[in-house]
DNA sequence: TCCGGGATACCCGTTGCCCGGTATTTTTAA
DNA sequence: TTAAAAATACCGGGCAACGGGTATCCCGGA
């Protein structure tokens, strides 16, 4: 981590604000500082870092989540990259290929290190390939949840038993990864469902 | 009471479901007949017509309310306008201008009797003229809110007691008058507050 | 000077969301 | 045709949201 620290501490631009070397230190400082960027190692705990970047992700939109790990396989950076992450690098990332990747991040953008960036990509093709993600009955039941219409009202509505009109929900928010229904409704703001 | 009634019977689209003699047998009737629409007489009970109307306001949203009333004074108007009448007329009233508001009130309107309109639309305009209806703290919470933070994480975060934000967020929902997160996140898009 | 609204805090009860499962039928895709 | 996904239905528990109260402090306007 001090490693880390350093090459950053080289660049003027860049200023470190804490380092935290547990999660919920992490957690503490984030709230506290609110940093534009995270730099997340997720070895040191290995569900630990997951959970921050989705914490982040949830919280603080705007803020940025660069991961750093020692694994190089499609699963890994995808589950981080779901979770939120803006950027992805090995622990080994050299200084500039580290600097570049910060500055494509604060820009909006996402990075993952060059050597992983292609099986990546061609994973990410055939994982993302306009992938409908939710059922046309569910995206039915997310446009009554988002008129206000309670379970138990679109059950009635849509002539189907509560339960599942709540599997339904139930699925939209595992597939949405949102946490209730506010995020629902931002989701389908953002996705142009509603 | 009757006279009313009487007026009604002779338009063919209009029924006559129920009269009642008091606010509890109205109460009755509403909850088991459920009409579209519930002419209220607030001589009758003084409180009682309020409370009838802030009843079918917060219990029946898509219930419509006419008042009828001997007082043409702005305040009796504002506050049974603001428990959520739908109109306001005075006893007198023309058949004409009865069934003119019946319409409008079914359409989706607001009717307030010609002979009123005019001081009441002045009371109004100073009332509503960009009265910031929510206070700074509230606009505050309300963004955190849209945030998917909870009561809790607001609390928090803003160093208050869970109790006081409950407080807070239950006095948006009142001023907002919706009836749930979601149509929190619906207004505060509309009103350009998120 | 007094009143009202805003901000703060607490209590209690009900409802509905949310999470963890399991399971059957139908439809779609491989 | 066979396996996966979608749609359907049910159960039980935990907890946050919601509604309706009460109460204090402070401040700015009438």
């Amino acid at each position: 981590m001090d490693g880390i620290a350093s090459l950053l501490l080289d660049v003027p631009q860049f200023k470190v604000l804490a380092k935290a070397s547990d999660v919920p230190q992490a957690m503490d400082y984030i709230q506290t500082l609110q940093p534009d960027l995270v730099i997340t190692d997720i070895s040191m705990g290995e569900t630990g870092g997951l959970e921050l970047t989705r914490f982040i992700a949830s919280h603080y939109p705007l803020m940025k989540v660069i991961v750093l790990s020692m694994h190089d396989d499609v699963q890994h950076i995808g589950t981080m990259m779901d979770a939120g992450a803006n950027g992805y690098l090995l622990k080994n990332v050299r200084q500039q290929e580290l600097q570049h990747a910060i500055i494509s991040v604060m820009e909006g953008g996402q990075y993952v290190q060059q050597s992983l960036s292609t099986k990546f990509a061609k994973a990410m093709q055939q994982d993302t390939q306009e992938k409908p993600l939710l059922s046309p009955r569910e995206i039915e039941i997310l446009r009554l949840i988002a008129l206000e219409y309670s379970t138990l009202e679109i059950s009635e509505r849509l002539f189907l038993s509560p339960h599942t009109v709540e599997t339904h929900r139930k699925n939209i928010l595992r597939k949405t990864k949102v946490k209730s229904v506010i995020g629902l409704i931002n989701y389908g703001r953002s996705s142009g469902i509603l």
